[in-house]
Formats: C-alpha cells, structure tokens, sequence
DNA sequence: GATTACTTTCAGTAATGTTTGAAAATACAA
DNA sequence: TTGTATTTTCAAACATTACTGAAAGTAATC
C-alpha cells in the first residue's frame, strides 16, 4: 500500500473508531491527522487536508485541546498558530482515560451512591431488585475506577507488565 | 429517596452513559429498565414505562438481544414474548467488552496490520512518523486485546483480585 | 490608529440519527 | 381457513448534532 492511501485509510479509521465511541467524527480525524504529520501544522493545513470550515477546524482543535491531546505552539514573528498531537499512544489512552473518568465515570459513581440509600420495604421485589442491581453496579464501577487510577498513575512498561503476569 | 424517583433516576442516567459511549439512548434505557425489574417485562410494559412507540420497542430489544444483553422467555398458552436482562453487572461488563471487540478491536487491528505493510523511503519523514505512529498504536491495541481476552475468561474475583494485586 | 493576519463566534443550514405509526407478516387457536 | 393476537418492517416525520461561512474580535506591525 502507498502512503499517501494508507495515511487517508487511517484517518478515516480513526475517525470511525473515535464516533463509535461518542467522539465526533471530525474532531478524531483532526487527532489522526496531527499523529501522523511529523511537523506542527496551521488552521489552514488541517481545513485544506480534511476539506473542514475554518470554524470547524477551530472548535475541533479546542476540543482536542480540552481533551488534552493536541497542544499548540507558537512561533517567533509569526502569529499563526501550530498543532501538535503528543504521538505516544500509551499518553493518548491516558489522557483518554483520565477525561472520560472526570466527565463521566465519577459523576455515575456519585449518583450510584445517591441511589444506593433509596427508601423503601425489604418486602417490595421492586425495591430488592432495584437496591442489589445498584449496589452491583457500584462495585463495578468502583473497580473500574481504581484500575483507571492505577493506570493514570503508572509507566507503561510497568502496567501491561502486570496485565501479563495476570494471565501468563 | 424514594423508590420511584431512584427508578427514575437511575433509567436516565443509564441512558446519559449509554449515549456518551455511542449506545443509542433509548437502547440503554430499556436495558435500564429490565435491570431494575424482578419480573420479566412485554414489550408493551416497556411502551408504557418509558413512553416510546411500538416500532421503537420492538427493534431496541432485538438490538438488546443481539448484544447479548437481554433475552426472552415465553410462556405457555401465550404467544406474547416476555424479556428479562441478566442482572450481573460482571456479565453485563463481559457481554459488552466482548461486543465491542468482535466489532472495533478486532477490525482496527486487522487494519493496523495492513497498515503497517506501508511501502515507502526512510528518508521521507512522513514515511517514518507514519510507521512509528501505526506500530506504537498496533502495540497498544495488541495489549488491550491480550487484556480483554483474559477478562472474557475471567472469574471476576479472579480478575479483580489480579488488578488489585497490581497496586497494592 | 490603520492595516494586516490571524482567531473566534454563532445563526443558519446540512447531515445524521432516532422515533413513530400504520401496514404487512407471522403464529396460534379454533 | 379464518380470526385474533402479536411481532416486524420501513417510509416519513422528527430531533439532535455537526458544519459552514461570514462577521466580529484580537494581536501584532508599521
């Protein structure tokens, strides 16, 4: 496969991927775009190679920028600015991981210790059901969020080093 | 809180979750619903219960079933159809995880590895930021493949115990 | 303080995804 | 085989989300 088919067929995989997982189609392939550019690029160039808006180019690089895995540089006597996306993957499933766990999985945790102290009769199904699905439910994601912590925390070699001693 | 308003609440925040990880809304909802029910539910108690049309039930719940995430049960002398949930979040954890690689793992790794057959000059430093991004990448989906694998084998207080012992 | 080079905003529009509801299909019982 | 209960399908309507482009904003330079 040439490089210049291979480079469209990730960016568009990419962004697949990104919108199978509640992130907008765009803003992935911008990141696929910057990971795979080995110099920063400008507005222009992600617009010109993605066939974008210049507003959508704008708002999708904010974003990126929000989720923490595009960063921008300036450039002495120039006042453009030039993106970057950090190209190490274990980083990128980091800062992923961290985000979606503030935005999502500790609001959930909340709530789920919230419904965990629900009133009502031992003797309702309704409610014995209801308090041991939830109490369930909260331990899970309980786990989940220690192995995301220990993941933020740790070095790559370490943690898939011990996801291997887990099934050698 | 009372029971209502925690049934209330938990459906909506299933289906908010749901939604911010490309699970179609109303999906996660009645799967919500079925997780919260001790008795099995019709399609019609679930028209009712979460004020959506029949068509809309209909081809959730086939959707449901096809994650692996709900099944039905029949009753004799009735043709109506009766759906229930498995409520083991463990299982729901699994179901999903296993869903999701069969549909994305697995096809973005097929990619990655034709990607990286990528023909091209070292000295292009498109050519080398490509490769090295694709490999990286390749490396990390390998590991989460090899860890979802020894999840879906799993018991989970086998699996848990291992994390926990990663960061003890 | 005017000009240029850019970035940001946002109302309007386009695209995509979801839901409805009624008709068609199916299964069952008499 | 006919009637009834139920499920399934799918075109059209609706809702949500994403994108555009032009105008407004900002910063740097002369």
């Amino acid at each position: 496969m040439e490089l210049t088919e291979a480079r469209l067929k990730f960016i568009e995989a990419w962004g697949k991927l990104g919108s199978e997982w509640g992130i907008n189609r765009t803003m992935a392939q911008v990141h696929a775009l910057l990971l795979i550019s080995p110099e920063s690029l400008t507005t222009e160039d992600i617009m010109q190679e993605l066939n974008i808006s210049r507003g959508n180019a704008n708002m999708t690089l904010r974003d990126l920028i929000g989720w923490g895995l595009v960063d921008k540089q300036h450039r002495p006597g120039e006042r453009k600015e030039y993106f970057f996306a950090d190209k190490n993957s274990w980083n990128i499933a980091r800062q992923v991981a961290q985000e979606r766990k503030k935005r999502e999985l500790d609001p959930i945790i909340k709530l789920l210790n919230e419904l965990s102290d629900v009133e009502g009769s031992e003797k309702e199904p309704n409610y014995r059901v209801f308090k041991s699905t939830v109490r369930d439910i909260n331990k899970l994601a309980k786990n989940v969020n220690k192995t995301l912590e220990a993941m933020l925390k740790a070095e790559e070699s370490w943690f898939w080093g011990s996801i291997f001693k887990m099934f050698k």
